[in-house]
DNA sequence: GCGAGTGTAGTTTTT
DNA sequence: CTACACTCGC
């Protein structure tokens, strides 16, 4: 071993005549998961269990016991994020030897590294690049085209997803499934997966999805160097088990299947990311997968008051497929989980901000802003909150939306600097070639792409030859000749420059930011401060090269951090995260749960959807509130809306509900539908008056939901307001569906519509997202 | 090569 | 409805 030696005093920690320091406060679940070092361990952490410190707690103990040093531990997260804090945390328990955690990183990361020194073996240099998602479907797009296939009905897109999913699953060309490769294209799904594959060699390139898969084959194929990794990997650790895939899964068993050191922490109540290829079965089958495993639950909470908790735990409690918890704390009862229903989506936006200030005002401490959290479904939920947020001057944040090295101008920028590092980088040839405007059209373009592939060359040597010819128009050869001189000029200021003054430089000879300054569209000038962003955050490295490697794998860069903001974002940006007031909104059949992933998933789905509903409410330290509208715009159109049957699922005693809107079936010839959020006949006053006044609420009581009990006759739970407006369908009724268009409701029963659609002729049965008329 | 006009989809998101 | 991608005609 050419390492030396972590600094002595780690050791120190653990002298059999003095208890380890480190040790102390964790309760006895908790320090068993620490000290289970030998062995196959699961350890189910319930949310706020003190999962991290357990993780962080147990590499270092293995350290500070002598059983393995630093560079001989495996420990993988999901995110850099996760990763990062990991490290620090080890710092603090440590000190500096932390550093030679070379091996602790996220899935992909350490693949790449590990394919880095192992490319030739799988056709590819080690100097290869990793594509983002954009540089994929692009290149898929380019497949499709030269195969002439209908890039209408099989979109580029589609296949990427496709062949995502594939490699989620392990299935490399010749391993795919038959049936798989049916679905696309008639059939051609496989020979155009193997297509990209080659395609993808020729550039030596890889996405994301195949650091896993080169890894896999690599273990497979050469056994004495996945040999090489179990001498060296002495512990494994994986963070969020329950979000590994198929890909993932058989990789760490490659890796731990011979000394078995192999501890796996998750929660099976929060894994969300089915949709993404992740299987909740890898953590309930842990036994299996790994005879004689312990399996340590962490099942007391330090986060949330029991009211909270009780809430979440009764809700999950509903889930069939789970290994099962109970989660405790001796934390006080603290306020109940307010629900309250409300008429539309603008006035839960009231009600949230007018809670947000009456909050921040009240309690015997300051209040901050940033304590507060706004976590919705899906993010078209968000821009209710931020209009009235600006409007009352409410500082708010919206955390994650679209990826910051992911905006078109970071790619444009990038796509410059890989030219630069490597002249043969095609697909940053064609980003660029032409933004900003420089009369390379399409044609030209096409010619170039066509000229170098029936050669063999790269796009730019083709461009070389092309100028030299009079294939081209005079004015595009100029500007084409201009370009590749630029890029020679540009090629030759790396050397001698640092990147953030080459990027710089770039931009402003390429006219790039100064088309931006002309642009007078809304982002133009977010744009260029991003760019500037971009610059700023090169400093950092030392080499270009340095630079983009770090780019195309931590996609994400901590920004506006500490602001004391509102934090709005999804559910699923929320977890790892907690605040002690939570903001819960749009919990309404079809919105959430998501009809989609009801639809496309059916009861696996829905079971996905409360686990995210668990997973928002467990956020919450102090109080939780959910909140649900009678009738919303989705899409621009109205559509009346029905509370969620998560809310009926919490469990009562936990709850403090209200609703300013009645549900009941009403009036002549309607069904009379008991519901727990109508218990009043009277409206009194309610959105009449110019300045709206808080309607009398509505208790929601115990007892069966009204949507099992039909009384008579026929009819729908409606939503009716104060003034008597109200949502309700009889048969006969005009309505309006956002996928289907226009129909008739022919039938009704319970809450579902049989609407007979003017279109296809169809008659189907609806349960949301339909307006009157 | 560009702007106007048309069509179409429309959760969740990390690497 | 709205954001975008793509097509078509100048």
């Amino acid at each position: 071993m050419s390492e030396s030696l972590p600094q002595p005093r780690i050791s120190d920690l653990a002298r059999a005549d003095a208890p380890a320091p480190y040790l102390d406060g964790l309760n006895p679940e908790q320090r068993a998961a620490v000290e289970a070092t030998e062995g196959p361990v699961l350890v189910l952490a319930g949310a706020g269990t003190g999962k991290t410190r357990v993780l962080t707690t147990r590499l270092a103990h293995i350290l500070a016991t002598g059983k393995a040093r630093p560079w001989e531990l495996l420990a993988v997260t999901f995110t850099n994020k996760a990763a990062r804090e990991m490290r620090e945390r080890i710092t603090a328990i440590i000190g500096p030897a932390a550093e030679g955690l070379r091996w602790l990183g996220t899935f992909h990361s350490i693949a790449a590294q590990i394919l880095r020194r192992h490319a030739e073996l799988l056709g590819l240099k080690s100097s290869y690049t990793i594509l983002d998602t954009d540089d994929q479907e692009r290149l898929i797009k380019q497949l499709l085209e030269a195969e002439n296939i209908d890039a209408k009905r099989w979109t580029p897109k589609n296949l990427a997803g496709l062949i995502d999913h594939w490699k989620n699953r392990g299935w490399t060309p010749d391993k795919l499934p038959p049936s798989e490769g049916a679905h696309f294209a008639n059939n051609r799904g496989q020979a155009l997966y193997a297509m990209y594959q080659d395609r993808l060699r020729v550039l030596n390139a890889c996405d994301f999805g195949d650091l896993l898969l080169h890894n896999i084959t690599l273990f497979t194929k050469y056994p004495d160097i996945l040999e090489e990794y179990h001498n060296r990997f002495k512990y494994v650790l994986v963070d969020e088990y329950q979000d590994t895939n198929v890909a993932q899964y058989l990789w760490l068993r490659l890796l731990g299947q011979k000394r078995q050191n192999v501890c796996c922490v998750g929660d099976d109540d929060q894994s969300i990311y089915g949709w993404r290829g992740a299987e909740v079965d890898n953590i309930l089958r842990f036994e299996r997968d790994f005879p004689g495993a312990q399996v340590i639950r962490l099942e007391r909470n330090y986060r949330s008051t029991s009211h909270i908790l009780a809430a979440a735990s009764g809700l999950i409690a509903v889930n069939k497929g789970r290994l099962g918890k109970t989660l405790w704390t001796e934390a006080n009862d603290g306020e109940k989980v307010v629900v309250r229903g409300v008429w539309d989506g603008e006035a839960e936006s009231r009600l949230v901000a007018d809670e947000i200030e009456r909050w921040k005002k009240s309690g015997e401490k300051p209040r901050k802003f940033k304590d507060v959290a706004i976590l919705v479904r899906a993010s078209f939920q968000m821009r209710a909150f931020e209009e009235r947020f600006v409007m009352l001057q409410i500082p708010y944040a919206v955390v994650g939306g679209p990826r910051f090295f992911e905006r078109a101008e970071i790619r444009d920028a990038h796509a410059y600097l890989r030219l630069v590092q490597s002249e043969d980088d095609d697909l940053a040839f064609e980003r660029i070639v032409n933004v900003p405007k420089r009369a390379i059209g399409d044609t030209t373009v096409q010619k170039i792409l066509h000229f170098a592939r029936v050669n063999g060359i790269s796009a730019s040597t083709a461009s070389r030859g092309l100028v030299q010819t009079d294939e081209l128009a005079a004015r595009t050869r100029t500007a084409l000749a201009n370009f590749l001189r630029d890029m020679d000029r540009w090629r030759a200021l790396a050397e001698t420059t640092d990147q953030a003054r080459l990027t710089e430089t770039i931009l402003e000879e390429s006219g790039y930011t100064d088309a931006l300054r002309l642009d007078r569209g809304p982002t133009s000038q977010t744009r260029l401060e991003n760019l500037k962003e971009l610059v700023q955050s090169m400093g950092n490295f030392d080499t270009l090269q340095a630079y983009l490697e770090h780019v195309s794998l931590v996609m994400d860069l901590d920004r506006g951090a500490g602001e004391d903001a509102v934090q709005v974002m999804t559910l699923h940006a929320a977890k790892g995260l907690e605040f002690p007031l939570v903001f819960l909104p749009g919990w309404e059949e079809g919105v959430f749960p998501s009809q989609r992933s009801m639809d496309e998933k059916g009861e696996k789905g829905l079971e996905e959807e409360r686990r995210l509903a668990y997973v928002g409410i467990t956020r919450a330290r102090e109080e939780a509130r959910i909140s649900f509208a009678a009738n919303r715009q989705v899409y621009g159109r109205w559509t009346s809306q029905l509370p969620s049957r998560f809310v009926d699922e919490l469990p009562i005693a936990n709850v403090e509900a209200a609703s300013e809107t009645g549900y009941y079936g009403g009036g002549p010839g309607m069904q009379q539908t008991a519901s727990r959020w109508d218990d009043s006949t009277s409206f009194g006053q309610g959105y009449s008056s110019p300045g709206w006044k808080r309607a009398q609420a509505r208790n929601y009581h115990g007892g069966p939901a009204g949507r099992t009990q039909v009384i008579e006759g026929e009819g729908r739970l409606v939503a009716v307001s104060d003034t008597g407006k109200s949502s309700a369908y009889k048969r006969g009724d005009r309505v309006f569906h956002i996928k289907f268009g226009y129909g008739d409701v022919i039938a009704i029963e319970g809450n579902k519509l049989t609407v007979s659609f003017d279109k296809a002729g169809e008659k189907k049965v609806i349960d949301s997202f339909v307006e009157k008329g």
